[in-house]
DNA sequence: TCCTTCTATTTAAACGTTTACATTTATATT
DNA sequence: AATATAAATGTAAACGTTTAAATAGAAGGA
């Protein structure tokens, strides 16, 4: 059953039909309503094929992702497929692992025209690449964006992020802050951490390099951070992670030393995951505005997808910071 | 750049340039070198959309998901995806978020050939309907089978896991067993819970309904559900849960009244997820090979592809049970 | 030489749409 | 009634491939 069939049961040309189902103005009520019968009788549906390689364009876009086991990431892509739906766009998951030889592949599909635009939540391509890229296809970094890349983007703010948290610790009185964060050395690692440097000099505490602990996101890694940040001396009575699987990590450590995280010593997560609340403490963490990072990144997709030319936009969404028990809030 | 442009080049007919690209032998040795350096230099990709709607097929699967945010699956669609690379497929996430609208749109896909077969990992729609897209489009359940459904499916003996858990709690001298499990009334959750039944009666003990609450699977699931466990007399001296959430909100609401997990009372979870292995206790339980899943629910949907009038084949892999804290394991 | 057989290549149609342009039909204006 | 204008519809090309069928060319056999 396609276009040519109902054509045939209507008696009209395929182009006829054609512009009933693309709502052409330019076609008469009493037509309009015999193919709409038709196309209702025969469960008709266009071929998308088809029309993807007549118009040249595939209405999806592709969706980058490091890793599907973030449980980050969930809320973001539905931030992007509802509001991509509402423009008659389809989003195709695709996940990298990190891997630049799959980013490569995916982003393939961008230049093959195979999907309309891309949105992706991190990459391991340099600027340079990432700016020609954008130049190019329609394409938005959420989340993550290439430092020094001229691309649209959406994210929080994570410098001041950290540099709140690690005020109110001051505030508060701690003396000693440690921080536990990631080694890819990516914009909003260096953000968080340069919220940290930041927010210790501007509040008369001294910067140690031993008190700044890297590696990679995983709760072993959280551990291992907190073990080392607390054979320092003197040892830190908060500590602040850049992930909440890092502070999760970290609270198994500190618990495993006798220690009563939320008393003894604080610890703040990041990203405000489920899990933050069901574990024992609960973790407190900065809660980034995951539904809208992900609207707001098609949204600017959807202006490249309109006018390639037009300017790049870096949008800043606000973040809050919620308290529980490991930054001694009582339940 | 398309493969007339690459005809022009080389003084050949777009046929040739294609046979070259398909691998065609049908095509003498120094034509192919002479093609295939042209295809090089110009990096000359054939169209995907051209090529789908000459054949008739997208080399796309659609991988449907009941939701983002479950680390459960992010190993079973690796599994797929690497196995799918193999043969030339791309894979297509699309999540349901559990509401039929959502997976009958994203199975249009599949009858308008937009993808060539699909993998679901949870269906709304019942038995007969999936029979008959499974007896039409390659179409293959992984985990979740239809119950009375004819398809080829791929799954784990959840009744058996489930029944060697409760079977070895009484081997361990438990008399009161409890069990947390949702209320979707799927195959896997009804089989878990005929394995819960199945034990008890057969090693002397009596099933009591008031010791299996049925819920979601959310943390807080797990919480409600054990305070409702705890309010019987007897108590439960161990509970086994539907997944390694309702075990960690469980374990949660048990601390919280003073309970030793692992000592006072036994949890068992399911699914071994990461984060049963960074709480505190630990949480013991049922690994499902994900990975393998994958890569076998993509091997049976491959058949499919082959041969839409392949038999349907359900498999069936092992599982283990994991001990940890939860169960009295030590660190 | 002529025929046969095989191999390598080309030709042209097909896949299902959309759309610029052409044509027909209806309506309004004189 | 004749003409101009507007509205509705049709025609045919185009998108980029694959592939059955046709053709050309080479090699071998008589």
């Amino acid at each position: 059953m396609n276009i040519k069939d109902i054509a045939k049961m209507c008696n009209l040309s395929v182009a006829t039909i054609s512009r009933v189902i693309n709502n052409d103005p330019k076609v008469a009520d009493s037509t309009r309503k015999k193919v709409l019968t038709a196309i209702d009788k025969y469960k008709f549906v266009p071929n998308i094929t088809g029309r993807s390689l007549r118009t040249q364009k595939s209405n999806k876009i592709l969706v980058l992702l490091p890793t599907m086991s973030n449980q980050f990431y969930s809320e973001i892509i539905q931030g992007i497929e509802e509001t991509a739906e509402e423009k008659g766009y389809a989003i195709l998951v695709a996940v990298t692992n990190l891997q630049e030889h799959q980013e490569i592949k995916y982003l393939h599909m961008l230049r093959m025209k195979h999907v309309d635009g891309c949105i992706s939540l991190f990459n391991t391509l340099d600027s340079e690449a990432i700016s020609s890229l954008a130049k190019n296809y329609p394409f938005v970094q959420c989340c993550e964006p290439t430092m020094g890349a001229d691309v649209s983007s959406v994210e929080i703010n994570n410098r001041q992020a950290v540099y709140d948290v690690v005020k109110q610790f001051i505030n508060r009185g701690h003396k000693t802050i440690g921080m536990i964060s990631g080694e890819y050395y990516k914009s909003s690692e260096l953000g968080r951490e340069t919220g940290y440097k930041d927010a210790l000099n501007d509040f008369g505490l001294k910067f140690d390099k031993n008190l700044l602990v890297k590696n990679f996101y995983r709760y072993e890694d959280g551990s291992v951070g907190a073990k080392k940040l607390m054979s320092n001396n003197p040892k830190p009575t908060a500590i602040v992670c850049a992930s909440d699987s890092l502070a999760l990590g970290a609270t198994s450590y500190l618990k495993s030393q006798g220690l009563i995280v939320g008393k003894d010593i604080c610890v703040m997560g990041f990203d405000n995951t489920a899990i933050t609340m069901y574990t024992s403490p609960t973790i407190s963490s900065i809660n980034q505005p995951r539904y809208d990072l992900g609207k707001e990144s098609f949204k600017l997709l959807y202006e490249k997808l309109l006018d390639i030319n037009s300017t790049n936009k870096k949008i800043i969404l606000p973040y809050q910071i919620i308290h529980r028990e490991s930054t001694g809030c009582k339940p």
